[in-house]
Order: structure tokens, then C-alpha cells, then sequence
DNA sequence: TCGAAGTTAGTGAACGGTCACTTCGCATGT
DNA sequence: ACATGCGAAGTGACCGTTCACTAACTTCGA
């Protein structure tokens, strides 16, 4: 049947009996054609199975349809959150959303995002990395690049996505409900996120005139965590743990367990990431959920913006937010 | 400085005074040009910033270097993982992996693919949900479309991804531990590989002819799981807990730990995603890992075993495997 | 010394759409 | 009756590259 090359918009016309420019006026939906040629136009492309090439319409007319979502190279459940927000912000203004991983280093990084600007694939293009220099070397004449960096260039939050302030609100709330000896068990520090937590908890402890039995690394290991609770002298007094994440909660509650005290009767703990594992044991785990939806739609609403001309709105509602579960309660009264 | 339009293939050409096909040939790395032109064509591309126009070459060429990944809508953990796996194996090959989302019903998303492979943008296609009566309407002379159907439409993993074979491993090796009665605690069963543990675990127990207390519908949800152990009657001799993934699994822990049981010295309970929390907590959980890496691998390889005209390889290695650990163990001996 | 073959570079068309401009037909106003 | 304006459709150029040919020059063997 249909054989070799596909139909082009020409032969659509000349089945038609109308000249390709009507054809491509009918599929911009002008409608400024009569009812007649358009549906003669319509069968002509039912019977040839005419499906537009779309590389040659972004040729001519600059418009792809297309954003870039720049990812460094990893795997990270949020960066998926983050594209699946993306996709639909993007979606709703027209737009199709493409992941593009970024690897090689920070300058390699650039060079290829700007071959990617300049390839005339994409309207905009959304960076979740740091890129230097970009926007002093990108044509200003070339499509938009947004550079929201939440990751560097090992998948690891930084900026926004590192930011601490359930850490803050965390210790505070023990503090109201007596707790006064914390310990931190803290993340691998090449993680910015990790660096942040730790910082957080030292200013806080401070700040509020309390007492920290000291930070711990755990390195995101749960074994350590573990250890770091088994370890404790007797009578330390730490009555809370403020762990840096959900997998380093769960190992210092097994800790815990090993030792005979009881969550949170003897040790309130913390985590970080709403792993739905940690809100399924006994005790849920207090952590805090990150809304990485929003950070991707918001991501895409500010390139939106830079392509519509508009100043970017720059709104910084918190995406973080602390969930109260049972592995948290009132400090022992002893 | 550099102001309107982008520079072209010509004005490189028109500076370092040779004609725009040796520029052409230049970019494609053709040896057949002498060091002294390479040199002058090398300098006049930094001098002009300039950047091939990708689309163009695409419109002309019908070589994008470009793979479409097609998801269905949601958000899965696996399917990151999956690319991530598409992406090395693409990239090795030359190729750049994109992600598309196909929303609408079935049929919608077969018209979608078949613009998409027919718009010139994608060398070949990997859609990761079945697509209705693909193979009989796209061009024979278009891009391949490799269909392997992980995903239905609501991102639930069917085929390979829903296979359960080691269910039949746990009651196995459980049964081999001295455990006799069994209790299966089931996910939502719109989902395909709800559906698959169970009828794997009802044919494994009939198959060794072993007991079973039942199947439990537990929709996913913890707070199901856990009641369902702490209903359990009095002697009812159930020593293990298949569950249908880990938040099932620890919400069963978590019931038997509020009814008193240690686990595993009065139950054995596996679940099944390999959560790292799930690894981190006393007892650590039994589950399963599924490697999707390799089948985002395996996809794609298919794929390009297409592009070059060979027969796909059909591997049917296994993609998951059963991790023990301390969640599980022999049969109590009362 | 000359022709064949090989190497290096150039010329113009072509890819499949859209853009800018033109033409045609008809209603409208004076 | 004729200029004016507007809507509907057509004409040909153009977007930036690569492809298919062709041209010029070099090398080499007889």
C-alpha cells in the first residue's frame, strides 16, 4: 500500500485540489478557510495518513513546542517529582517537557547547554544544576535558560532543596515539650543538604540555650546510626535525636530498640524525607516531606514568564514541611 | 557585540574563505580536508561563536541522534530508574534519550506515538505501555517503536515488571524452614503485580502442598496490614507473612510488635522494593530488588538492535531477586 | 608524456514546512 | 459606476544544513 516516502503537505494539497499553503493554513486551525476546504483538506489527510514533520515546521518557524529539563547525571526519586511538575506547568501553557541529563564537568556542562540553546530544539530551557557562566556566554537572542539549581553536579540538593528549617521548628517544639539534651546524627557532608541539617541544628541548639550531646556522621548509613544510639554512655541525657534523615531515624529507633528504651517514652527522633516505609512502623516517624512538584512547576512558571517578557515571579513559599508522627512526644519526666 | 541571527554554516565559511560544504564536512570530522582549511574553518567557528542549527541538520539528514523514552503519566520511582538504564545504553550508542509522557486513553496515545515517530524528531521510540494496534499502523519506513509494556496506563507495572517469581522462592525456602502456614497480605489489585504476587503465592502454597490462613486485601495501606496481624486469632498457626511489598511488610512487623510476637521468632514477614528503610530497621525486612536499570537497558538495546537492522535480542534474564534478611527465619518449634 | 585513479574542494538542489506578499472575488459606500 | 476594503486562496522565497555531482589538482605507472 503506502509505500516509500511519507506525504508532505503538497501532496495533501494536490489530493485536495487546494495549494499547500491552504493546507498549512488549515493545520495552523486558521479559520479562515470555508467549511468546504476544510473538509476536503481533512479527507486528503485521512487518506494519506499525513502527520506534519515537525522538524521541518521548527526550521521555518522557530517554534518547537519544546522546554529542556536539564538534570545532572543520577538517580534521585525527587528529580522525577520535580519533572512530573514540570511537565505539567509546561503542559498547561502548550508546551512538551524533555530531560536532557548533563554530564561531564561544570564546564563541559555549559558548553553543551549552550549547543543545546543554540541546536533551535528548544523555546527555553530549565537547568537543576549549576552552570557557570551561562548567562554571560548564551546568545541573548537564543531561547531562555533558567538555571533553578537544586542539584550539583552529583545529584545532591543544594540551594532551596538544602534548606533546614524543620530542623529549626523540630527542635523547638521538643524544647517546649522538655526535651534539653539533643544529638545529631548528620548526613554525608558532600551533600549540601546534609552540611545545611548540621548547621541548622547547631544555630538552633544555641539559640535557644540548649544542650547538644554533639553532632555525629553517620554518612547516611543506617548502621551508624544504629551504633551512635547503642554508643551512648548511660546517662548522657539525650532525650531527642534529630537524625538527617528517615533511613539514619530508622537505624538510631533500632538502636533504641537493642537498648530496651522506648520511642519516643525515652528518645523522640526525627527524620527526613516521608519515606512512606518510615510512616508504616511502630513508631511512624516524625519527618518532614519535601514538595518537589511544586519546585518544578515553579521552575517552569519562571521560564513561562521569561518568555512571555514578564519578570519572573520569584515567589519562595517553603516547600518543606514537617510532619508530627509517634516517634516524637514529651521528654521522659525523670 | 554579536547581535541578531545566529551565524550559519556559510558565514564560517564565507570568513575562513572556503564554501560552506567543507564547513560541513569539517563539522562531520571528514579527514578529506587539509590541516591548513581545518585550521582556518576551526578558527573562524570560536571567532563567530558558532553552533550548528541541529533542527537544520535533522530536516536535512533525517538523523536526530535522538531516542524517545515514553512514559505514562505518574510518578514511579522504577521508571527513573529505567531511564537511568535507557540512558547508558542510548549513550553508548551515540544516542540522547528523551522523555515523553503520553496521557489519554489508549487509543489517543497510539495517535500521539505515531505523530511523534512520524515528526521526524526521534530516530526510534521505547514506550514502556502498551500501545493498541502500534505495529499495524505506523510506517514501515518510519522509526522503529519497541513496545515493552512495564507500565499500563495508570503507571502500574505489568509483564515482566508485575512477574513474581520470588514469592515462589520466599515460600520455598520458609517452607524448607519448617513454616507450614502461611498468610498472604495483598496490594490494590488494579494493580497487575498485586495481582501476580497473589496468584503466585495461592499456587506455590497448593503446589507444596502447604497451608494457608488466606489472602488479606490490603490495598497497599500499612494501617491494613498491620490490623490484619493483629486479628489474627488466637493459634491460628500462621508462622509467615507474604506481603506484596515493604510498607505491607513493616505494617505487619509493626502488628505483631503491638501483639507482643518478635519477629522472626514467632512470624517471618517479606516484602518486596528493597525500601532502605525497610533495610535500616530491627529486624531488617526480607524483600525483593528488582533491577530496573537493566530493563531501561534492555529496552533500548532492543531497540537499536532494530535501528541496525538485526534481530532484537530477547533476554529474559531474571530482574529481580529475593534479598534475605532478618525479618525471616525458621519456624518456631512450639 | 599522457591517461587513469585518487584527493580535495566547490556548486546548486533538496529536505518540508511557514512567511511575506500578491491576487482574486465580492460586498459596500458614495 | 467606480473606488475601497476585506476575506479567501495562491505564489515563490526562505529557514540552515547535507546530499549528489562536478571540477581541479596531484600522483603514479606504463
Amino acid at each position: 500500500m503506502r509505500s516509500r516516502p511519507r506525504p508532505t503537505i503538497r501532496e495533501v494539497a494536490r489530493l485536495a485540489g487546494v495549494s499547500h499553503q491552504t493546507v498549512s493554513r488549515y493545520l495552523k486551525t486558521d479559520d479562515t478557510i470555508s467549511k468546504a476546504l476544510q473538509q476536503r483538506i481533512a479527507t486528503a489527510i485521512a487518506q494519506l495518513d499525513y502527520r506534519p514533520n515537525l522538524v521541518a515546521r521548527a526550521m521555518r518557524s522557530r517554534k518547537t513546542g519544546r522546554l529542556a529539563f536539564l538534570l545532572p547525571p543520577g538517580t534521585a526519586i525527587s528529580s522525577l517529582e520535580m519533572l512530573t511538575g514540570a511537565k505539567t506547568e509546561a503542559h498547561s501553557a502548550g508546551y512538551v517537557v524533555e530531560v536532557v541529563t548533563l554530564d561531564g564537568s561544570p564546564d563541559t556542562r555549559t558548553d553543551r547547554v549552550l549547543e543545546l540553546a543554540d541546536s533551535g530544539l528548544f523555546e527555553g530551557l530549565v537547568s537543576l544544576t549549576a552552570l557557570p557562566d551561562v548567562s554571560s556566554r548564551r546568545d541573548p537572542q537564543g531561547p531562555p535558560i533558567i538555571v533553578a539549581p537544586h542539584y550539583d553536579e552529583h545529584m545532591r540538593s543544594v540551594g532551596e532543596l538544602a534548606d533546614a528549617p524543620a530542623v529549626e521548628e523540630f527542635i523547638t517544639r521538643l524544647a517546649d515539650q522538655g526535651h534539653r539534651r539533643f544529638v545529631h546524627l548528620a548526613g554525608d557532608y558532600v551533600h549540601m543538604s546534609a552540611r545545611r541539617r548540621r548547621e541548622v541544628y547547631i544555630e538552633t541548639i544555641e539559640r535557644l540555650g540548649l544542650d547538644s550531646y554533639g553532632v555525629i556522621d553517620c554518612d547516611w548509613l543506617a548502621q551508624r546510626a544504629r551504633q551512635a544510639i547503642l554508643d551512648l554512655p548511660e546517662g548522657s541525657g539525650v532525650t531527642a535525636v534529630i537524625a538527617a534523615n528517615d533511613v539514619l531515624a530508622v537505624g538510631a529507633i533500632s538502636g533504641a530498640y537493642l537498648r530496651g528504651w522506648l520511642v519516643p517514652g525515652d528518645l523522640s527522633v526525627t527524620g527526613w524525607d516521608d519515606n512512606p516505609v518510615a510512616a508504616a512502623m511502630t513508631p511512624a516517624v516524625t519527618t518532614v516531606s519535601v514538595d518537589y512538584q511544586s519546585l518544578g512547576r515553579r521552575a517552569v512558571s519562571r521560564l513561562l514568564a521569561t518568555l512571555r517578557g514578564e519578570e519572573a515571579p520569584e515567589s519562595r513559599e517553603p516547600v518543606s514541611a514537617a510532619i508530627w508522627r509517634e516517634s516524637t512526644g514529651p521528654a521522659p519526666t525523670t
